[in-house]
DNA sequence: CCATTATTTCAATAATCGTTGAAATATGGA
DNA sequence: TCCATATTTCAACGATTATTGAAATAATGG
C-alpha cells in the first residue's frame, strides 16, 4: 500500500458518519446491508449516505452490487487490513514489535448468489 | 474508545505529511526522534511541522519532551493499537473473524534518563 | 549578556469538505 | 403503462484545513 492510498483511505474514516457506517459493515460481515438499513440504522438522509459511500468506495474500503431495488454495501476487508499493516509497518525497527494480525472473513456471501 | 476519539485520531493521519511523521515515529519506537530531524528527513519547514506535531498530540497519537535546546516526539502505540481495535471491533458480528493483535515495544526510552 | 540554534506562535490565504434541498434515475408490482 | 420504492445526481452554502512568511520564545555556549 502507498502513501497516497493509505491517506484517502484514512481520510474516508475520518469522519463522524462515514466512521459509523465503515463499522457497521464490518460487523455486518462479507454479506453487507442495503444502503436503506444503513440509512435507518444511522438515522442519516439517503443523498447524504450516497455521498459518504462514494468516498468509502473510492478509498477501497466498501463494495456496492444491486438487489433488486436495493444497493447492497459491504466491507472490503483487504483493504482494512493492507491500512492496518502500513500504519504499524517495522513497528520499533522491526526487532521488538510484533506487526497486527489481519481479520478474515471465514465465509463468502451466502444468500441470492447474484 | 469513543468514535470522536477515533476520529480525531483518523483525521490527524489522514494527510501526507502526518503519515509520513507518524511512521517515521512508529518505525523509530519509543524513544522517538527531534524535531529537527524529523524535519530534515522528511524536508518540511519546522513551522509546518509543528503544526502537524500538535494534531497528532492532539489526538493522542504523540507524546513530546524537551531534552537540551531540542524537542523529542514519539509514537504513542497504545493510542495506535486502541484506534485499530476499534475499526475492527466485532468484526462480521464476532463469530468468525480474529482481530488484530497489538505492537508492544519492548522497551522504554533508555538514553538520558529526564 | 549576546549570538546561535531549535522550535513555536500568529495572521492570512486558497482549497477541500459535509450537508441540504430539489430533481432525476432505476426497479418491481398492479 | 402507471405508481411506489430505493437510491443517486446536482448545485449551493458555511465550515474546516494546510501552507506560507514573519516574528517570538527557549536553551546553550562564549
Amino acid at each position: 500500500m502507498e502513501t497516497t492510498d493509505a491517506v484517502t483511505a484514512l481520510a474516508a474514516l475520518a469522519q463522524d458518519n462515514r466512521l459509523d457506517v465503515f463499522r457497521l459493515l464490518v460487523q455486518a460481515g462479507p454479506d453487507g446491508m442495503t444502503a436503506g438499513s444503513i440509512a435507518e440504522a444511522l438515522d442519516l438522509a439517503p443523498n447524504t449516505l450516497t455521498f459518504h459511500f462514494d468516498r468509502l468506495r473510492m478509498a477501497g474500503l466498501a463494495t456496492v452490487r444491486r438487489e433488486g431495488r436495493s444497493m447492497i454495501y459491504a466491507a472490503r476487508f483487504e483493504t482494512m487490513n493492507e491500512l492496518v499493516g502500513f500504519l504499524t509497518e517495522n513497528c520499533c525497527g522491526g526487532t521488538s514489535c510484533a506487526p497486527a494480525a489481519a481479520c478474515k472473513p471465514a465465509r463468502k456471501r451466502s444468500k441470492i448468489p447474484a
